[in-house]
DNA sequence: GCTGGGTGGACACATGTCCA
DNA sequence: TGGACATGTGTCCACCCAGC
């Protein structure tokens, strides 16, 4: 049967639907830290996004630029080197730039409950978390953020990312193995073209493939790379299913999926906490030494555990940790300035526990 | 270049609490 | 009273970095 192509060649249009009042792209993207991983991209003088998004056939990959005109119903994604998508991969990529976005009508809900708590919030048109483009990007990164400084992490993901776009950019007869699914006219592996210096981030497939040692060696992640790999396994053996996770989460209590999560090797409260959140349940704040910092420095709570931190923000139940996270990007902002002006090179910077070091070595007055 | 202390979340185990 | 669950604490691990 003929695939059926899009008739715009390059350019697509996400409907925002009933988020269209509330939704600020600036806003909806520099809010959390995975918007300063690779592989995305912030373009403060256009005010978009570019990263690579993956085709219809889960292997290969198109650069895209995301942007959203003021006033507009709809966000406008650009597709690069791509001379035009077939209506697979349009649907494919709408649907992970809704998810990066929170575009839907349940999130629209939750974004209206919670400013309804917190009217600071609607001020400043927060309530929206922004997240990748799958689960299983967001799970690695979660993993990724542990036992290590800020900077360190970045640099795990980017290597992640390089990783995929040197074996992806490999042999041609190895990706014709690799993409059993036939692609036509137009339908070029991207990553083959122009790929804008950087891959996309590496999928289950692609992180069996890599093995635990060259995760290790090339990469860099240390002993998180067995978690990384056994949840790789785990996805592509079919045993976990992220995405069936993740609706049980929206439709019952996210405490099932709490518990499941936590039973995987490798996942701790803080990693568990922060997948609930990208998964869209709010109510468990992910603590850190960045969660107690943060509590100490703009409340003068010390030394909290996770009791406290619940304790503290029950007020905006089931949104805890959507009230957390407007106050640390607040604290940030105050210290850093805007984050959707910052350059790269001070992302590795953006942490408030660098921020009390400078005030401890500070002159005190 | 080597060494050892610091870092920070996970893990394992010990202890405490609750409820049938 | 005993099992289930919650909480606290010490240890582990991989890496960074200052000091030698």
């Amino acid at each position: 049967m003929e695939e059926s192509f899009s008739k715009s060649k390059c350019l697509l249009y996400l409907p925002l639907g009933s988020c269209k009042s509330s939704f600020n792209l600036e806003k909806t993207v520099c809010n959390h830290g995975f918007f300063m991983m690779a592989p995305n991209k912030w373009i403060s003088s256009t005010k978009s996004l570019q990263r690579p998004l993956r085709l219809a056939d889960q292997c290969s990959s198109v650069i895209v630029t995301i942007s959203h005109l003021p006033e507009s119903a709809n966000i406008q994604i650009y597709v690069h080197d791509m001379e035009g998508v077939s209506l697979k991969s349009e649907q494919a990529i709408l649907k992970q730039v809704a998810r990066m976005l929170r575009i839907s009508d349940k999130d629209e809900k939750a974004v209206n409950e919670f400013q309804g708590l917190y009217p600071q919030a609607k001020q400043d048109e927060f309530g929206r978390i922004f997240r990748s483009p799958s689960l299983f990007e967001d799970v690695v990164k979660s993993i990724l953020l542990c036992k290590c400084t800020w900077g360190k992490t970045l640099n795990m993901v980017k290597s992640l990312c390089e990783l995929q776009l040197q074996l992806s950019s490999g042999p041609r007869s190895n990706r014709k193995k690799q993409c059993k699914t036939k692609r036509k006219r137009g339908q070029n592996n991207a990553t083959s073209k122009k790929n804008h210096g950087i891959g996309n981030f590496p999928n289950s497939k692609e992180l069996v493939k890599f093995g635990e040692t060259i995760l290790r060696e090339r990469c860099k992640v240390g002993y998180r790379a067995q978690f990384i790999i056994k949840l790789a396994q785990s996805v592509e053996k079919g045993t976990l299913v992220l995405e069936k996770l993740e609706m049980e989460c929206n439709l019952w209590s996210y405490k099932v999926v709490h518990r499941k999560l936590s039973e995987l090797k490798g996942f701790g409260p803080f990693v568990v906490a922060t997948i609930l959140m990208c998964m869209g349940c709010y109510e468990k704040v992910p603590v850190d030494s960045e969660t107690k910092r943060h509590l100490n420095q703009a409340h003068g709570i010390s030394s909290c555990n996770s009791l406290d931190v619940e304790e503290f923000y029950k007020t905006y139940a089931p949104f805890q940790c959507i009230a957390f996270w407007f106050e640390l990007l607040q604290s940030y902002e105050k210290d850093h300035g805007k984050l959707s002006e910052l350059d790269e090179s001070d992302y590795p910077k953006i942490t408030g526990s660098q921020f009390l070091q400078n005030e401890e070595n500070a002159p005190k007055s």
